[in-house]
DNA sequence: TTTTATATAGAAAACGTTTTCTGTTACAAC
DNA sequence: GTTGTAACAGAAAACGTTTTCTATATAAAA
């Protein structure tokens, strides 16, 4: 059974092709009698346009990419889901590709994306794609960053303002006593890992404490490495004169990782340890321990991002206004006060 | 900017259209000095294919629509993930489509993916929307069923024993002591909440407990109102002179809110009440308590999945083969033996 | 030598739309 | 009456590919 065209409705109706395409379109007069009969042939047919066609010829392809670290993080599940349900009102789907964090897959994405000729692209981007991104962005893609600008100014972003906020989540834990604190840092080429660690830095700074190189736990923003390197690293603190005695996980991931290594040392938080987290964890209050975190505000990440992504869709002059979200310091019980 | 064509390639080189296109595709011979001059043509443009107007004329659009009833859920966004790592090796982009568990959306959703000629469909029904289904399987876009099989056999379905495997479930609380079992439902027309019921129901039949249809507790699948009714039930139960003294969970969500709603209560669990779950918990082992639940086999479930797809991508004789996961039950410690 | 196959390449058709031209007709304005 | 304008309709071009035909030169087979 073969899909109908505008061509079998064209002779089944009696009328040209173009007065098909003008009923499907409502953007031409067409006589009601005429229109009745075209109807009626569309249905009796079962026609549904054919979009890749009328892609080809308007140059719109009605769709978005969505460029992500991992869909199944939920901070980019929540933003896809939202997105999604904006664009497809307005008659656009979604392309949703995972990075993984790779340079390289990205290379690929943006190039399979451009190819698709998506009339948009939201991208929270892994690595420095500073020149692609540019390119896509003159060439008509528009483009919007989301949680990474990477430093580039000229295409529309929205995000948190990772450094100042990373500053107060450890202030929090200086507040409390800790001097000693580890770092889980994220993906090196990702901007906000480098600002999340500036702002634990400046923090250790404006309070004397000196920074030490060692206390740094490459975590890549994954759950896993997370785990891993954290435990080896608790399993050496226990042999240590000074022993750390927080943690700072760099997102939400990692901090299920970081839980999952100190319980796996059998260690209580905050009893034998401290940790904070930069990103809430789903469901928060039903995890043991509360942690004490920056809760990120991802409903207000995703309307603002929608809202960008719709705007630039629609017009052309380019609105290269940053957004940037506030967040909250939300305190749990993962912190335990110390002298 | 705007983007160099084949006939661009076409008039740099010198060589017919016909050629380049050949070269692009190395489905025909080319002298190699010919290659050479052109991809050198190719390299200097910029130059890559439009796949709108190639897929116009291939009739394929390395589309495959994934849908869902709600991506943000993480049992369909560690599908998502891995069905679109499987996809995009193969050289296919993954169009995600939420449901949000309605009918009407969905049937939209179906008649967009079919506009946008994708070349299969992943889907996990939220309605008995059977006969668009088998249309468009028909019609030459493969359909692939996950999780919910809508009692339709000519079409391949991945998915677990959602009856014997509730039944399981079921019988671990009856077997710990408890008779007056509260069962939170999901939606209505999702066949999984139906056998979901229907295993509940056996199992307290092989043990002579009398089925109450007021023992049910609509959550439609969704956390919220899972959490809502769940709390209103509690509070009644207070009162009751043979109260409920363990709750059933139809899916991973809704346990959360269940849990949200139990603490609400300032219950605790499982001393004041037990609580099994069809469906674990997104890192169920930072999770207090850690529930008791049958551990859906998702990995299992997405390779599957995405093999099928594939499959059927390739080649045309339809395989209608069923393809039932086998999930376990995880005893975790919110379960309290009565007498 | 003649035939046959093979490597190579281009012209033109085709995919299913939208859009640009062109052309009627009817009717108001002068 | 002529002219101008709006409503309506169709023919044909265009979007950027792939594929089918057709054609030439060369090499292998007869």
């Amino acid at each position: 059974m073969k899909k109908a065209t505008i061509k079998d409705v064209s002779e089944l109706s009696g009328f040209s092709i173009t007065t098909i395409s003008r009923v499907l379109n409502g953007n031409y007069p067409v006589k009601s009698e005429t229109r009745n009969k075209i109807m009626q042939a569309i249905e009796e047919l079962d026609f549904s346009r054919n979009s890749t066609a009328r892609n080809l010829r308007t140059k719109k392809s009605n769709l978005v990419g969505l460029v992500v670290a991992d869909i199944n993080n939920p901070y980019y599940s929540r933003i896809a889901k939202k997105i999604d349900d904006g664009l497809f009102e307005k008659g656009y789907n979604l392309l949703v590709c995972n990075t993984d964090e790779s340079e390289k897959k990205e290379k690929r994405i943006l190039s399979t994306l451009q190819d698709k000729d998506v009339d948009a692209i939201v991208i929270s981007p892994a690595a420095k794609n500073i020149e692609i991104l540019r390119k896509l962005n003159n060439s008509g893609t528009k483009v919007v960053l989301i949680d990474r600008n990477m430093g580039i100014l000229d295409i529309p972003f929205v995000g948190s303002d990772n450094f100042s906020e990373s500053k107060i989540l450890t202030e929090y834990l200086i507040q409390n006593g800790h001097k000693k604190i580890m770092f889980v840092s994220g993906t090196d080429t990702a901007v906000t890992a480098q600002d999340r660690l500036f702002g634990y830095k400046a923090a250790l700074q404006e309070n004397n404490i000196p920074f030490e190189e060692s206390s740094i736990v490459k975590g890549y923003y994954k759950q896993e490495n997370a785990y891993e390197n954290t435990l080896e690293f608790l399993k050496e603190n226990l042999s240590r004169s000074d022993p750390y005695t927080a943690i700072f996980s760099s997102n939400n991931l990692m901090t299920i990782g970081i839980i999952q290594a100190i319980h796996k040392m059998n260690l209580k938080i905050p009893e034998d340890i401290s940790l904070v987290s930069f990103g809430q964890l789903d469901s928060q209050e039903i995890i043991d321990p509360k942690v004490t975190c920056i809760k990120q505000n991802i409903d207000q990440l995703a309307t603002d991002t929608l809202e960008k992504a719709i705007e630039s869709l629609n017009d052309n002059n380019g609105n290269i206004d940053s957004n940037i979200i506030r967040d909250s310091l939300e305190i749990g019980n993962s912190v335990k006060k110390i002298e």
